[in-house]
DNA sequence: GTTAGCACTCATTCGGTTCAAGTGCTAACA
DNA sequence: TGTTAGCACTTGAACCGAATGAGTGCTAAC
């Protein structure tokens, strides 16, 4: 009975030993398959008492009296924070990785979604990704297209190449040449404007400087804020790959437990909670069961992480898995494709944002 | 022991209330149910006979010599064509699916995408919705807009409103100003044509008009025809709703089930392959299990029909759900739907095409 | 043609036994 | 004092056989 909470380095080994196990087989492990396995010499006996020791200490738990220990959450955070090997992913799946996110995706959501999709098939867990958010994003381009009398399509590209589109309900009736007209003078005077900059003032300049009606200005303006700021709103939308893969990991084939994950994952609002960028840039976040602070995914683990281009565009990957997840693959996963992912960014919108500013 | 294959009265009234009975319970139904509930004033030793009698043509099975029967695709095939009650949709359902369809949706598949939402919640099954293929539509506005000196985007406006954007990657090098001379030039020329219309002549004509580069033409105009006919291809996008109500139905909660069911549903060849469109327009077509002729959903039954406006835009809405599914509500349900949509969708664009023709 | 009655079948349920894995504790040992 | 062998004890899982009961097919009588 260690008086202090520091763990000696032969608890540590014990308590790694015990994940590392637990993590391959999901069964309780015993202490008899600690002795044998580790390389410490020292018997199941002593093993014991350290067991009783780490449980105590709150780093495992035992599913009944006569069962093996399972690590808690504690005892995943110390594994993760101090105790796992990392590891390194094999020259096939590196190949994998560039195959399939270098060149050859002309769209940002494209790109998102294989990346996602590259996450999964290298994890064998579900990844999710959220759209990126673009809300600093310049106008590059605006057209307004007469639909009918009453519709008008408005169309906006951004600098990055976004294209995103809406219609606007009109009051009055307009005419074809009208909105045309009025689409010449919102392109010349809109492009390489951010979101921020369409205000009042700006309405009232267009308005004085060639007479266009204030109700349709607001309207068209109102409209594509909108259009960039939904991007920008509290629900992004989620690309979701491998869902299916849950039915891998024995802890959750019980159907009651599947289910509940779909229904979690049907979730928008929840899924966009667990996927708010945390930590710095680059920093690999990972959540361990109750510390996602969601009952409804009290049994799983997620690592989350965001890509980005220069500050302005920012977006969120993640695994979620099994509390037993293969937390060092996970990670050098998640870190090799986010660096090549940023990397693919770069090239598609670098040279152009430096370029314009 | 009828010498002829035809079904007397009281076969097909027991039949019909096996299958009812089976629908709601899943349990094999015996002798003793079926005297009991139905009105026929018969013995379950008479209905023995029958159910005998019924199986050795076919229309039944037992699952062990013990067990009650349990129809056939067979019987599911004689009771959807000849023996359902049809069912009308409640006040309340109708209300329900008017609200969520009519005005307040501006895209097609965004409207598409609802009313497969709509389905899967009236209906407690999975629904499937592909997005509507347009080949035969009009180019509204073309345009392409510089990005970069290797890339041009390019905006595709159809004429029911649907954009379609992709990146063109140059040989040579561009320059802004003769981008946007061209896509004038492009916009004039192509607006009101289908895709089939863009041909090498119209490269030709448009060359010696304005003596623009016939490669650049060329690589732009290969980019307009795929975009739209990605759309043609053999697979189309697949939308889904209600996948986790597979779990509503006791023959799937076995998780191997349920597994082959996601599965099966993130294939989307699969996917496709049921969604081709079947039958005549406004049809409503039934497939029963091994019907679907494919392995992988052959516990299955699948509802399908298609949407339309006029007949240059097109595409499938269903439902999959257990062979036992609630034929009468489901095919209620996908007729009103449907209409529905359709009306919609004569709403958005449907003025316009009769204008524009 | 219908039905009562009965012997038979067979999946399911339930209680009890055994089994094996694993523990905690004690006592002996280095 | 830390380690270990040994042992009694706990407990879920697996196995087994009997009982249960839903349902059938067949026969014989109506």
């Amino acid at each position: 009975m260690s008086e202090h909470k520091e763990l000696d380095e032969r608890k540590k080994q014990i308590l790694k030993s015990i994940i590392d196990d637990y993590i391959m087989t999901a069964e309780p492990i015993g202490s008899r398959t600690i002795a044998k396995k580790s390389v410490l010499g020292i018997s199941s006996a002593t093993i014991r008492n350290e067991m009783a020791d780490l449980e105590e200490m709150g780093y495992l738990e035992q599913p009944h009296t006569s069962a093996g220990r399972v690590p808690s959450v504690k005892g995943y955070r110390m594994y993760v924070d101090s105790l796992m090997d990392m590891s390194v992913l094999t020259k096939d799946e590196l190949l994998f990785i560039k195959e399939n996110l270098e060149g050859r995706i002309d769209r940002l959501v494209d790109l998102i979604k294989q990346a996602s999709n590259v996450i999964s098939q290298i994890t064998h867990y579900t990844s999710v990704a959220t759209a990126p958010k673009i809300s600093k994003s310049k106008i590059r381009n605006v057209q307004l297209l007469y639909m009918d009398p009453k519709r008008v399509l408005m169309i906006l590209v951004t600098n990055e190449g976004m294209v995103k589109h809406s219609t606007i309900h009109l009051e009055g009736v307009a005419h074809p040449a009208d909105i045309e007209r009025v689409s010449r003078i919102l392109n010349e005077k809109l492009a390489g404007l951010t979101v921020e900059k369409l205000n009042v003032q700006l309405i009232h300049e267009i308005q004085k400087e060639f007479g266009v009606s204030k109700d349709f200005l607001f309207s068209v303006m109102m409209d594509i804020a909108k259009t960039i700021q939904n991007e920008n709103s509290n629900e992004s939308e989620v690309f979701m790959n491998g869902t299916t893969n849950i039915f891998k990991y024995q802890e959750f084939t019980d159907s009651d437990k599947a289910r509940a994950f779909f229904d979690f994952m049907q979730r928008n609002e929840l899924i966009n909670r667990i996927m708010l960028p945390q930590g710095e840039k680059g920093m690999i976040d990972v959540k361990i069961g109750s510390e996602i602070k969601i009952d409804e995914v009290s049994d799983f683990s997620i690592v989350t992480t965001s890509y980005s281009l220069g500050d302005y565009m920012v977006g969120t990957i993640g695994v979620i898995g099994p509390k037993r997840m293969e937390y060092p693959k996970v990670i050098s996963a998640m870190d090799y494709i986010t660096k090549e992912l940023n990397k693919e960014l770069e090239k598609m919108f670098g040279e152009e944002n430096v370029k314009d500013d």
